[in-house]
DNA sequence: ATAATAATTGTTATATATACACTTATTAAA
DNA sequence: TTTAATAAGTGTATATATAACAATTATTAT
């Protein structure tokens, strides 16, 4: 058979598509796009793009996530390869999908509107494109999973941030309730928080102190048993 | 643009590899073969196979399981997409990698003949082709966090099975030793084993009494926080 | 000075996890 | 038939983690 076996084969394209999560203090949110090329152009959709042939999947989700947010050295991690024969209208085209965090915040307006894009509520996303929908909430599963044993929670959240902030953050994506002290007390047994000697005064009177997350701390720890939630 | 922007891509090929894990009573293990095709011919390595433009690539690893195993209805599930660019030394090729749990007892020697294949305890792979070694260890990772909240530990074993059977296969999975009696309690409290009336008797004197798992008490149950360890 | 608001803090009860060793059933050998 | 050997089966006490619950404090606007 030898090599013919390669050559023989054809036929099936190969794309990414990024779950872009944000958090605006209150909801978890999605970025899609109005995607601009046929067939179904004008639709809801996330960021997506072929694969070259000189790249990984993972270099193909980060050309395709910098060219929507212009931002690098963003957390980003391989969901699933969604590959149903008619997935995508057009032609066999497998997608290997993608979801990253980034801090909303950092997020320009101006890319926005040059892609036509907007952030969505997780509870607001509107129809999709193929399987889209289906990638959206299987990502959604993912980082509940993932962010109950990971300090990845801090991607979506500006540098300096506040217990009440973290704990929204963390009730947004449970999509339930938590106990104030319960969680602060379990946050701060952790081990991997700074408190800084600054408040945060917006949203109430008394002020909330801020917290930095210390990376160097969180690596001195075994990192198997770490329980955020 | 229009869909010039599908038909301008190409030479990316799409193959799945097959992690299949299997338990002798000991250690875990995973089936290998001969790779019979250049590049690599004679190399261990795992079952695999390019997906066909008519099926998914679900479908692709059923098949390839199959032609293997000659079994279906087999535990199968999508572990990761490998690649990196080199990955494949013939050409521009990612691999879509699954794991399969099967029960050694019913692979026939024949198949194994036919494909050159062989069961390797888990410490003891030997050296694979490409990324293998890299897909054998991410398995098995999964293998472990899986196996600690859903009850797929049954998959390797036979339908009936003793709890020391169940203890050696936690063990092995976990590579640690467990104490017997806490084993015993929580497995017993998960309420979803029916102890049978009949003892096997080959392995001691006293002989052990066979469980069968009880799919449907599983399905009764709130699957979000079932607990195997 | 007072009212309003959200941040901060502690205790108790319950459930879960861990550590630890003797008794029992059975068969092969004496 | 007794005895020895082997692995299966079983209970309790302690430590740790989780869950439930409300009063006090700091601050600013009125």
């Amino acid at each position: 058979m030898d090599i013919d076996k390669y050559k023989s084969q054809e036929g099936v394209l190969v794309a990414v598509d990024c779950i872009i999560f944000g958090f605006d203090g209150q909801q978890l949110q999605a970025l899609l796009i109005k995607r601009g090329f046929e067939p179904e152009k004008g639709k809801w959709s996330l960021m997506g793009g072929f694969v070259n042939p000189d790249e990984s999947t993972d270099d193909a989700a980060i050309r395709v996530l910098n060219q929507l947010t212009g931002m690098n050295n963003i957390y980003m991690e391989q969901l699933y390869c969604f590959s149903n024969v008619n997935r995508d209208a057009a032609g066999r085209v497998i997608s290997i999908a993608y979801f990253a965090l980034i801090n909303i915040g950092d997020y320009s307006d101006q890319l926005q509107q040059d892609h036509e894009a907007r952030w969505f509520p997780m509870d607001q996303i509107p129809n999709l494109i193929f399987d889209h929908q289906e990638m959206v909430a299987k990502a959604k599963e993912r980082l509940q999973q993932k962010v109950a044993n990971h300090p990845i929670g801090f991607e979506l959240l500006p540098e300096k941030f506040t217990l009440p902030q973290l704990q929204n953050l963390y009730e947004a994506i449970y999509e339930q309730s938590l106990d104030k002290r319960n969680f602060t007390r379990k946050i701060l047994a952790l081990g991997i928080l700074n408190k800084l000697n600054e408040k945060e005064k917006e949203s109430s009177r008394k002020g909330a102190f801020y917290f930095v997350f210390d990376k160097n701390k969180y690596n001195k720890l075994q990192h198997e048993g770490l329980k955020f939630l």
